[in-house]
DNA sequence: CACGTTGTTCGATGGCTGTCGTAATACGAA
DNA sequence: TTCGTATTACGACAGCCATCGAACAACGTG
């Protein structure tokens, strides 16, 4: 198992390449925010199809590849399955303490 | 003196309403992490004019006004200059951290 | 193989928004 | 009051982007 051959291959940014600026407009979005909340709040991976969000697939998938090319997702692709992971190591490296207070800010309000 | 009559009252957002969201979106715009970062590096106010930014002045008021209307500029009016000041006490007690860690963020990449 | 599941890709669309130029407003000085 | 300066207000326009539906692709299972 585990033949992992996604159509695209998946590229991730490496620390290198990472801007303010794209992360800044990954999050400034409320679905991809729910998002980023939702892979937080789990334990290690999530599958494209869990996420719990009031959009089609299609923009699902949109969303995270914007997050993904931002750096704040890794995706691991298993069999039809894509799981996805927060880059946290790598953001509190390039952006110290940004992550941590994106995710205590308030929710909404 | 300090006749302080702007044509439009100048209105700020208490912390209130302050919203990670409206944060974001106000901070991910190039321009606007441009003035927010002059404003940071300079002790005290900035007045419109002194901002140096690629846009025309029309343009820089409505960047000035979305970063007000996000929390993040507290703008005064003294006679015909309107200086600008970093709400930071304030995004400090709604988003412990987030100001730093935005400012502390490599310039570009 | 046939089917259902998972997720992506493509094209189209509507709305938001960053940008500008011009006009208008307020103030201070001459 | 007349001028110059500082800044905002008002349209208008172009480009970006979130959204969707439909079609496609890869995989697992019966």
């Amino acid at each position: 198992m585990n033949s992992a051959v996604p159509l695209t291959p998946i590229v991730h940014p490496d620390r290198g390449e990472l801007t303010i600026e794209a992360l800044l407009r990954a999050l400034a979005d409320p679905v991809r925010l729910a998002i980023v909340r939702q892979v937080a709040n789990t334990e290690g991976e999530v599958a494209c199809g869990a996420f719990d969000v009031p959009v089609t697939k299609s923009t699902l998938t949109h969303h995270l590849g914007i997050l993904r090319q931002a750096g704040v997702l890794a995706s691991r692709q298993d069999g039809t399955t894509r799981y996805n992971s927060l880059r946290r190591n790598d953001l509190d490296v390039v952006f110290p303490g940004l992550l941590d207070a994106v995710l205590a800010a308030p929710h909404n309000a």
